[in-house]
DNA sequence: CATATTAACTAAACCGGTTTAGTCATCTGA
DNA sequence: TCAGATGACTAAACCGGTTTAGTTAATATG
């Protein structure tokens, strides 16, 4: 099976390459190439297998039907189901996907653009270090299509598809409160991120609607990298004194893991003595003894949403019509706050 | 900040574009361009942040610097992982990575691989479905760079990174029966897939070599979509009759996350009852009530030999040298099998 | 001093498509 | 009957790089 190319279909059929490519670019009838003609194109392509070059194709078209996802780490089991969703999207909507991490660096970030731009993808979806406001502006400005996913920047006026974190510790607050707690405490990551910073914020107000005054000391805040083994240490200062928790709300999936992780450790009985929950969820959440009450994020809306925003952007280049969507979480109740 | 071209520069250092193109690609030397004018290139390169058009680039040279991972599904935690190597391990050779998931269905991987071929990837990373015996061999025939992971064709001979199946189950088997387990049973899918075949000859070799004749009833085959609905069942006649187990094995990790959820709702104990192990594990089997016993894939190594093979390959065409590797895994001992 | 080398470049072809601006023959209408 | 329209194509430019085969002027060699 050789490869064929259009130059060989068009001397083949004693035509020349414009009217293949016409042909098969489905343009026949609208440059008036005989229905005969076509039939004899699209026979000789199917029979030898023809397949264009797609990097010619892009070359001269300007674009490559491809958009670029970045995420922080794609071995996330949350980065890696948006991929899958955003995958699928993209493929009904006839376009591939090149993905890289960045590992939250956003020196890697900025290249893995840059290059991602060359390689002349037709948009990107970003989710985001936070950490490069520069080129994101640059991007915004020269009306290069893009969306950010899971973290925006909040003084840019760009497209995005995040949840609605605030009111998703709010509400995981509130459901501890629910259930009689009364210390809660927070587990985050020191990361400078938007959403992290929300989630603290939807935890205080809950805790300030409820009268119930918010000590700083409740909250810790871990290193992004060095969270697993600073997990013990933080947990331990927070059972103890006077204001002992009895409850904790972590921020992201695997802060809660590696929580319950240290809280066995320590001896200390969930939900009896603290209880646990957690923002997002890992796959066997529910099979966890206890099985851990997680607010879910909405990752396929929010892979659909993104492509489907993007590919909207791509197709009306200039439209500026920014699109940004804030969805909801959805709390899935289970054993680890008790009840 | 504009868009700079090759021309670009040439015009305004009134030099060609060949000068400028064999300076910025390191083969100044080589073409007695003079140092001086390299120095003028470079800083105006730099200057004004000219990148090459990879489109452009790949079109002339016939390669793009970039490999095609095609997995079942990108949101399996454990694709996800090994795509995480891969892409570290490209990144570190000079390689970038586009991924598609054909989500188990061999025409959408023909597709797929037919696609990539088109974008010009410079070879292939596949775990492929098994079931596309001719476009694989076509592949081999055509010496086109490529590397299949985690299910090979066990009658081609093409590069492979593998684990060793059998001696996996076998081992796990044997870890069973060393915990006093006499009847021990085995859950896996009907996929038609080597790796699941060599599983379950694994654990019925560990029989044999027990002494234990290998009742066939002891073995569920679940279909490979519709597992979840008939995993109970499926588990509750194992519980019954004379031959009733005490021990289960499950070939795959979303299995035995499955299975476990199925024995804690017919109320069984494990690993009292029924001792259970898992081949490969998902994120939390260490926090998972018992915490699962499972033998863990060398996820990295496989990545990261899959890069390394590929890209050897790419680099001598036709070398045609194969490369196979069966890697060894790591039975991780925990609570779901007593002691 | 004539010839061979070499240093430092350049013009133009090429990669494989798409597209613009024609060409030529046939048909239509006044 | 002849200008103008139309049907069915094609030649050549173009996308933005890389590369081959020179070119020119200066330098070395015999």
């Amino acid at each position: 099976m050789k490869k064929i190319f259009l130059k060989d279909i068009a001397e083949a059929l004693n035509l020349s390459k414009t009217a293949v490519s016409m042909v098969l670019n489905n343009k026949g009838d609208e440059n008036k190439i005989s229905k005969a003609t076509q039939k004899r194109v699209w026979a000789y392509a199917r029979a030898h297998h023809y397949q264009p070059n797609q990097m010619a194709r892009g070359l001269s078209l300007g674009k490559s039907e491809t958009i670029g996802l970045i995420v922080p780490n794609i071995s996330d089991i949350f980065y890696a189901t948006i991929a899958h969703y955003v995958e699928r999207k993209a493929k009904a909507l006839g376009y591939n996907v090149v993905f890289s991490s960045s590992n939250e660096d956003p020196e890697t970030e900025k290249q893995l653009i840059y290059s991602m731009l060359n390689r002349q993808v037709d948009g990107l979806i970003i989710a985001s270090t936070q950490k490069n406001q520069e080129d994101i502006e640059e991007l915004n400005r020269s009306k290069y299509p893009f969306v950010l996913i899971d973290r925006h920047y909040p003084g840019l006026a760009t497209n995005y598809v995040i949840v609605d974190n605030l009111r998703g510790t709010e509400q995981m607050t509130r459901h501890l409160l629910k259930q009689g707690r009364q210390r809660i405490g927070l587990v985050s990551i020191e990361s400078g991120l938007e959403a992290m910073h929300q989630r603290q914020l939807g935890y205080e107000k809950a805790l300030r609607d409820a009268g119930l005054e918010d000590g700083a000391e409740t909250v810790k805040l871990l290193s992004p990298f060095g969270y697993e083994s600073e997990m013990k240490e933080a947990i331990r200062s927070m059972l103890h004194g006077p204001r002992a928790v009895d409850g904790l709300v972590f921020t992201t999936h695997y802060l809660a893991a590696s929580g319950l992780r240290a809280l066995k450790a320590l001896g200390v009985e969930v939900p009896g003595e603290v209880a646990l929950i957690s923002f997002d969820e890992l796959g066997a959440f529910d099979l966890v003894e206890p099985p851990i009450t997680a607010n879910q994020q909405p990752v396929e809306d929010i892979g659909r949403l993104a492509v489907e925003i993007l590919v909207h952007e791509i197709g009306c280049k200039g439209a500026g019509m920014d699109k940004q969507r804030v969805l909801p979480t959805q709390l899935l109740i289970r054993k680890s706050c008790g009840a």
